[in-house]
DNA sequence: TATTGTTATACTCTATAACTATA
DNA sequence: TATAGTTATAGAGTATAACAATA
């Protein structure tokens, strides 16, 4: 019962999946507004960080790591090279695939906008104690094993 | 590190935000296999239930149950009427807004669906200690006083 | 045959501005 | 003036099929 509306959800309250879609949509909003300045989203941001911790990389491992199909990260990666913050070359090995990298440009933003999504982290989860924190971590890698 | 691949995704494993998109990706697409045959999206069965358990409910207030945008919920409840599952009346006490019910059939569908859901929570979270589930909702419960 | 990147396409979800009719 | 429902529209994220080049 929302007490003050005299609503009721209860019987969906009782589903995970409601609450975290709940948590989910709240978060992903603060998101974008944290990266908006930083003319980033949550995808283009993602994509930074894991091109920077894996040089060379493909776009399909990329996807992979992104959890998103890899028709998505076409458009993902043209916008970063666009924009002078990735580099594709062709991969050597197999001409098929690109190595990604960042350029000095891409790994200044991806500085910037870690700095920023951190603090976003902390403003919205830094009043979860120790112990929520660790029993949020292990559910969620239950979780992944099912899913 | 995920050790098959020899990938990393280590910047962004301490990032929780991260790791509930990939949690609220797999669930997402499980429910909506679960509701599929019911021919629901998440946002139809969302619907059918509040709809059911705040009866003569208004659009706007289903809106805000439903942590959506009042534009988006004309479309949802237009296909639940459509189907024969929602009934729309002029609410007699203000003659802008609807009063909101299910019919027989939409009670029907609302109770196999949320039989469906039940198992398709129970399949995914059914792993999750009684701990684990307190955790989390205590701390859903506080994050959501934040967003 | 299988895989990489790509194009095209579509669906779902979310959001905003502006209109109408009531209040 | 404010609210309920609506229209139109847009953006973001996610998904599938199919094709050319390469393996």
């Amino acid at each position: 019962m929302t007490a003050a509306t005299g609503l009721s959800d209860s019987p969906l309250r009782s589903l995970l999946g409601y609450r975290l879609r709940r948590a989910w949509i709240g978060i992903r909003a603060d998101l974008a507004e944290t990266l908006r300045p930083l003319d980033l989203r949550m995808l283009t941001y993602t994509a930074l960080v894991l091109i920077e911790a894996n040089p060379g990389l493909s776009q399909a491992r990329l996807a992979g790591l992104m959890t998103v199909e890899r028709p998505n990260v076409v458009a993902i990666v043209d916008e970063l090279a666009r924009r002078g913050l990735v580099c594709r070359r062709r991969d050597p090995g197999d001409r098929r695939a690109y190595a990604l990298d960042l350029t000095p440009r891409g790994r200044a933003l991806s500085r910037a906008a870690t700095e920023a999504v951190e603090r976003h982290e902390a403003r919205l989860f830094g009043a979860l104690s120790a112990a929520e924190r660790r029993a949020i971590d292990a559910a969620l890698e239950r979780l992944s094993e099912r899913l």
